[in-house]
DNA sequence: ATTGCAATACGAAATAATTCGTATTAATAC
DNA sequence: GTATTAATACGAATTATTTCGTATTGCAAT
């Protein structure tokens, strides 16, 4: 099973990866501040009622107002496009992908030195 | 000015950023080949038309034949695919980016040589 | 010249993704 | 208990993307 939210389902995703439980309500407030223009309430309502279809979100339906969650983790979702766009991009090549990441953003040292020990640590296995 | 291609025209550049030069026929044996399924001819066809007109593709109309050829670098596409993603999964850090795609892959003791060279290289300036 | 093949142009169907309006219903405040 | 407010459900319009069929035309072989 792979997962592939579409672009305003990584949207909404992003939102739950920082906030775990949200109402239709916050959801749509955040998004509408993120983008800077309103969004409709029920845009909102129905984009997150199909991801929980979709098995994106759960959805607690106790009281009035459903409380959603992600069921899709922030590490397993963003592995998946990073796999996808090496493929498609980047023939394949992890590699590839993290030098060109790196030219783009000058990165600070601190940065650098935390990649560095992170590949010796990588290393040492 | 931002480029971005969609899935397919992202698949059609890819041939066009091994090959160069390219008909439509041989981009759709070539998107046929690696698919696995026949596509129609047409639909190609179509969509170098299309990605023609958005100025992603020039166009050698001097023989019957037409001739084309990617007006868009892979560097520059794939670095406006990585900034979208950093700024819309990885909270705005390449570094979280390249520390996700480090993590799965397990990449081999000559990339990870290679990776460190590159950091050395950037941090001389 | 005529036929047949292979190419382009173009319209439009099929599919997917996004957005929103209206109806209904539950909870709250008076 | 009635009115108001705020929530969900759902259908459907809109827009974007992908796919393909048909018409037309140029070229080459006969």
């Amino acid at each position: 099973m792979k997962i592939k939210p579409t672009n305003s389902e990584l949207e909404i995703l992003q939102i739950f990866w920082k906030k775990d439980l949200c109402t239709v309500r916050e959801v749509n407030e955040e998004l509408s501040k993120e983008k800077g223009t309103e969004i409709g309430y029920t845009t909102t309502l129905k984009l997150m009622q199909l991801m929980h279809e979709k098995g994106l979100l759960s959805r607690e339906t106790g009281s009035r107002t459903h409380i959603y969650k992600a069921l899709v983790s922030h590490s397993k979702t963003s592995q998946n496009i990073l796999d996808n766009l090496i493929d498609t991009v980047f023939n394949g090549s992890a590699t590839q992908l993290i030098m060109q990441a790196l030219s783009s953003k000058q990165s600070s040292k601190e940065e650098i030195e935390m990649i560095k020990k992170y590949l010796d640590e990588l290393d040492k296995k």
